[in-house]
DNA sequence: TATTTTATTGAAAGCGGTTTCATTTATTTG
DNA sequence: CAAATAAATGAAACCGCTTTCAATAAAATA
């Protein structure tokens, strides 16, 4: 590989002046410009990035921790981060920390460690005063799907208690009384603020909430055929069930179907989410869409505006999230 | 941050010391190595890794190319390749390639241009000569799911067409002789590999080809819909249908559902690749399986073999796919 | 035309490490 | 105990680029 030396010696100028040509510096005349780059053309020169990370003390590398890489989500998520920040000449170096705190931490400070310059983050079991006191550390950060007062600039989230909300407001609308949950791991924030919403749902229909009818799972297909099997069990009766994300309430209809329970007409379901495999289940899934690919290209705004002093962007801290209606939701008669 | 310059002054010896115990080189006495670390520990010294690269030539990056970073697919795949990777001390940068040629080339210039010591691609736009080029430059790659002749060493792959073969052999097994395909893109060596497979084994069992119940799709949900929908129309007959990958064979229940065509009862069906959600499809489906994440941490095991020279790993260039026989296939009682 | 200004350029000093080579110190060996 | 050998350390060069600062050349002003 070519360096600046031999494109410096081939072109007949110093090496200041072909790393101005380089960085499109003013106060180039076009004739230096010109020799400068028929030589790098010559020798088929790309600068060494490393070298010019050392001497500028910027990677042009934003570090994105997940917590899982895998799963409809995420995907959605990191395929949006890769392409804006490609086009922004920048890349993404990646790492997943397994919803468990440790393992996030230690992803964090890999990612630093890697001198990444920013880094955009979803995370569950980190604390939050972990991340204000990472705040206070030179590195700007952006976390995705997760709202702390204290750095409230730095979140750019959905409104899971809303989404929460909507989805038993709709089975409540469509004349659903009896509403079975199965919500996420309690201790996660977003799973906390969706059954929030079910319950002023609930509240707001003057429907007593009743906690033989909750079940807190794993967000994964696994606690979804847990929690229908539990409510099965249970011979509690309820005509609906909302789910706080798509892939357990996919295990909830595999269950139900091998329990001779027929999703719409015995049971409604409603998911969170909106993942792409929930047009393709049977029936299709109602579910409340969670704009995941926007709020990933809103996060790399957020690091091109505060990082890279790119644009001025404007930046939309919270999302609002809406109802898909399809199939697995049915209108119930009152009696 | 603390550079090695302050650690030098503190611990009172030269950095050149500073560096052999960070290394672990010999030679450095143990009063000499503890007081280094005293002062590493005093300071939250970290090792500035730009730096390092630059003085050793090695980044400890793998640029990773997929054609595309959602779908349940990749997401497997970048799952096992982070977590191997990161055990390791090193990192991924991803990039996508979304199956177009430019693109690819575009990904992998980025993350050559990013020094990336070694790269694990998956794509299949790209030219076997544009690869092989790429072979006899100076930077090291494995290839995934693909396979080329004169780099076979750098390839690790699934026997695409044996499992094309199995998968058409297991339903001409469950007593089914009109099978139609649905195939993946042509001009991607696995969908055109799978789908020789699949006329060898109709071959064997002295079947004739009928090129009516082939349609070539996009290994997409919608492909699948499409190819079930032009079968329909077309009114052939036929009670089983293979699909070159799960996507595909998802849609096609769909549309088949929508008909009210029963699967398996009027028409069995088979996927390939076994991605998480084959599971929780109505019926469960029946297909091939692709151990990715085997594959996945083989490409790596690659990287760590050739490039970092860690242990000396045995590599195993081609997997062997199998049936994961579930719900959507039905034996058929020959008349 | 002499004097300022301004536009171009180059030399050299970093950026924060690693590594070679020479030197000093500690151990062995004869 | 002197000489030879091995172990431990430091000085300095180097990795490839950016950037400050000073010097030179060109253009503008008086």
């Amino acid at each position: 590989m070519a360096t600046i030396y031999e494109v410096s010696a081939l072109s007949g100028v110093s090496k200041s002046t072909v790393s101005r040509v380089l960085n499109d510096h003013a106060n180039v005349s076009e004739k230096t410009k010109q020799k400068v780059m028929d030589a790098v053309k010559q020798l088929h020169y790309r600068p060494n990035s490393t070298a010019r990370s050392l001497a500028t003390n910027r990677s042009n590398s934003v570090g994105v921790l997940v917590s899982e890489l895998h799963g409809p989500f995420y995907g959605d998520m990191l395929t949006a981060i890769e392409i804006k920040l490609r086009a922004a000449g920048k890349h993404a170096i990646i790492a997943a920390g397994h919803s468990d705190a440790a393992s996030e931490i230690d992803g964090i400070e890999f990612l630093i460690e890697r001198s990444c310059d920013a880094l955009i983050l979803h995370v569950d079991a980190v604390s939050d005063e972990y991340l204000i006191g990472l705040s206070k550390n030179s590195i700007p950060f952006v976390l995705i799907n997760r709202y702390i007062e204290e750095i409230k600039e730095n979140c750019i989230c959905l409104d899971n208690e809303l989404g929460g909300y909507l989805a038993s407001k709709y089975l409540i609308d469509q004349g659903h009384r009896d509403i079975a949950y199965i919500s996420g791991p309690l201790w996660k924030k977003d799973a906390g603020d969706r059954i929030s919403g079910h319950k002023r749902a609930l509240a707001e229909a003057n429907i007593d909430f009743n906690a033989q009818l909750l079940f807190e799972a794993d967000f994964k297909v696994k606690g979804g055929c847990d929690g229908m099997s539990y409510f099965i069990a249970q011979k509690q009766k309820f005509t609906a069930l909302a789910c706080a994300n798509d892939e357990m309430a996919s295990g909830a209809m595999k269950v139900a179907r091998e329990n001779g329970i027929k999703v719409p007409s015995d049971c409604s379901i409603i998911g969170f989410d909106n993942v792409f495999f929930t047009e393709y289940l049977y029936p299709q899934l109602t579910t409340v869409n969670f704009p995941i690919k926007e709020i990933a290209l809103m996060a790399v705004r957020w690091i091109l505006k505060n990082e890279y002093k790119t644009k001025d962007f404007n930046i939309n801290n919270v999302f609002e999230p809406t109802i898909i209606a399809r199939e697995s939701v049915q209108y119930l008669p009152s009696k």
